[in-house]
DNA sequence: ACGGCAGGTGTACGGCGTACACCTGGTGAT
DNA sequence: ATCACCAGGTGTACGCCGTACACCTGCCGT
């Protein structure tokens, strides 16, 4: 959209810190985390890659901020009506988590090392617990619930991001070609992998549904298995009115 | 314990692939992934850099070969009397999982882009899911076990290593100090958070305990909520007999 | 005694992040 | 209208990285 974001000999408007961030996300997501380097970008930019540090610190920090710019895209949770739909609020919070990080795959394994939580973060967190905590879940239980969520949302990513296939179609494919090129001790040695090379060879392997069903899972014990979590062992801070 | 692994000008004994992966895995170790560099590694075995390539083709080989040392270090699920023990076996094989990567951080997030599982892995995942299948669980319940509790372990072991404390004590000096260099507008724009850091200031944050509990969380949800996933809808693979 | 070859060496190349000195063009005060 | 200033872009250079390629060396089986 922005005409600096999109690649190619550059119409050379004036840079800017916003500028050089959105050019290097769109960098990143074309190239991967590997093809981001300072020195492209300011190629794509138009401009010697000395010009950059005028705008951003160094590279560690240029990450925080593309980090922080894909923060930005998270949905946070539906905040109406949180007492009956918190729920649906964190289903569909998990949700838009998970298609954020799948749409940018480099980020998954970036975030990792970033210790500095940018404002896009700090928000999505607090609009988290905001909901939670509304709905009426102790305080204790909205940081158990927000732990045991972005964990298996964040390992999840992590795992779709590693296995070697894309599609269910494909997963079939690819588990039939590998399993052939293994030595016959492989099926000896390993009999229930090959079990699940063979199963998903043959009824393929939905990202969408397994983790939908991990999810559910995950929200049905929130709800049922631990009815002490609701109680309310401190009022919620007020949003901004009371006293 | 092996000398050619104890960093320092070197003893000199003849170098072999196993002596290079360990002495990268105790590189690794001690200065983090970023810390792990050919030359550094070849300076550490009293070698030229080029003389690591007759053992390993390259350095993404290299990381291969350390990240499946790392699995070979998680405790397999106890696999004896399956039926009735899963649950204790999935919950300590978990506990392992995260004590190991744990014990090498920069492992979490290069596992992230290894697509080349190496042995240990293959039979750490072949353990597991034969140890859920004996159990009586269903191919598919099987797969939705093994991906929850997985995604699960990792993830939590992605946030552990991001967070900037290690211990419960530390945790609310860290929070307190990180609060009070705040600008004042930060309490009133994430109430929600600023209630995380004065509660976890006061009363610490425990790792562990946090771990365990969406740990059980989840593995209540598998043994409660869906008895349906029992139902064996195929008989698994013989495990070397049968037929 | 000797040829081969596994294993260690030396040199070199291109890419990386970034420190530091420098230039330049537009702005605000005079 | 002048001019000093300075934000923002430049050029050069350094030290690190992975690794290609030609080379040497010392042990082994014959």
């Amino acid at each position: 959209m922005n005409p600096a974001t999109t690649g190619s000999p550059a119409p050379r408007q004036r840079l800017s810190r916003d500028v050089v961030l959105a050019a290097a996300l769109d960098l990143a997501d074309r190239e991967g985390d590997g093809g981001l380097s300072m020195r492209t970008l300011a190629t794509e930019l138009g401009v010697v890659p000395m010009a950059l540090y005028k705008h951003v610190a160094n590279k560690d920090e240029l990450i925080d901020g593309i980090v922080d710019l894909v923060w930005a895209q998270v949905e946070p949770p539906d905040t109406s009506d949180d007492v009956t739909h918190w729920r649906p609020a964190m289903r569909s919070r998990a949700a838009s988590l998970r298609r954020t990080l799948r749409r940018h795959p480099w980020a998954v394994g970036l975030l990792e090392t970033r210790m500095r939580p940018g404002p896009a973060n700090l928000a999505q967190h607090d609009a988290m617990m905001g909901c939670l905590r509304r709905a009426g879940f102790s305080f204790r239980t909205t940081v158990h619930v927000t732990s045991v969520l972005d964990a298996y949302v964040y390992g999840f990513a992590l795992q779709e991001q590693t296995l070697p296939f894309d599609t269910a179609e494909e997963s079939g494919d690819v588990a039939r070609q590998k399993l052939e090129q293994q030595p016959a001790e492989f099926a000896a040695a390993f009999p229930y992998l090959v079990e699940v090379v063979t199963e998903l060879g043959a009824a393929g392997y939905d990202y969408d549904s397994e983790f939908a069903t991990g999810l559910d899972l995950i929200l049905d014990g929130v709800e049922h298995l631990r009815p002490a979590w609701s109680t309310v062992d401190a009022p919620p801070p007020a949003a901004g009115a009371s006293r």
